[in-house]
DNA sequence: TATTGTTATACTCTATAACTATA
DNA sequence: TATAGTTATAGAGTATAACAATA
């Protein structure tokens, strides 16, 4: 059957009655794009979380890790701002990245408040691989999208969360 | 600017340089369908629990409504098994909306352990209310989608987390 | 005065164990 | 024996307030 695309009318039962629901009838919230972004997202993070585990990083730690890799000298407060990870958050994740010798701190060139943040080299490998099996996974997670379909999604997913292009 | 569709190649400077990050480079990460999904889903999300604050309703005690409405006589089991939510955890919303008399309780035609959720006549009254204006709020969450792009959308997304069809 | 990073803490959400009543 | 609903509780995730050091 395909996707429904109308949801079903109201039942005309009172409430009074007592009725059995044999199957349940979800295709309202089906017409709801929050209800269909949030079922996906939550789809492909269950795979996501089963893949990472090998590496002993949940979702927040492969992303810190992404993107000190890839933006070597970013701050926590850059973090914060990416991620939407609040301050106090980050300090724990980053503190446990620091102490598992995937990441370390440094001074900031010009600014004494600030830190700066980059991989070391057993950080290096491990984003490698870990990036290495997100892509794979990417895969996996989508594998009844072609490839088309796979990029059509994805532009159209940014056009909802991305800011008004200048 | 376009979607970038291929990440940035990774930095070449060395780790133990003291480097700055003048605007943080996301183009990895984006080219996740994870990460997508994720960003568009909180970005719906966020508008969803703001227009649904005036009603006192988080999103789950919306789609538990909803549910109830289009499923009269549905069980809390049931409405677990649809929504991912635990047992316990349904035990309070549940009893919350009771208490605020939006649903009420009828003991199971056929089975004495269960219990049939209905809507009250206040409860029907405000989740017409409130599925109006979650219609409303998805086409203000995704102004920037065409009415191809968005019916393109959900069956992509629908095509992820459905399970495959018969 | 504003900002970075931090501590302490509170609140919400989610998960587990165990009980009762009924099937 | 298994299931529906419930209680109590533990854990993870997310939030606010306040502070020291630096801009």
């Amino acid at each position: 059957m395909p996707a429904a695309r109308k949801p079903s009318p109201l039942p005309a039962h009172p409430a009074s009655l007592a009725n059995v629901v044999d199957t349940v009838d979800t295709s309202f919230l089906e017409t709801l794009m929050g209800y269909n972004a949030r079922r996906a997202s939550l789809a492909i993070v269950e795979v996501f979380m089963v893949r990472m585990a090998p590496y002993g990083l949940r979702i927040v730690d492969f992303s810190v890790l992404s993107l000190v890799g890839r933006n070597p000298g970013i701050t926590s407060r850059q973090l914060c701002g990416t991620l939407g990870v609040l301050p106090p958050n980050l300090v724990g994740i980053v503190g446990q990245l620091e102490k598992r010798q995937l990441l370390a701190r440094q001074p900031h060139p010009h600014d004494g408040r600030a830190t700066g943040l980059h991989l070391t080299p057993q950080g290096q490998t491990l984003v490698a691989h870990a990036e290495a099996t997100a892509a794979e996974l990417e895969l996996e997670a989508t594998a009844r999208l072609t490839a088309a379909e796979r990029r059509t999604l994805m532009r159209l997913l940014q056009k909802i969360y991305r800011p008004e292009p200048a």
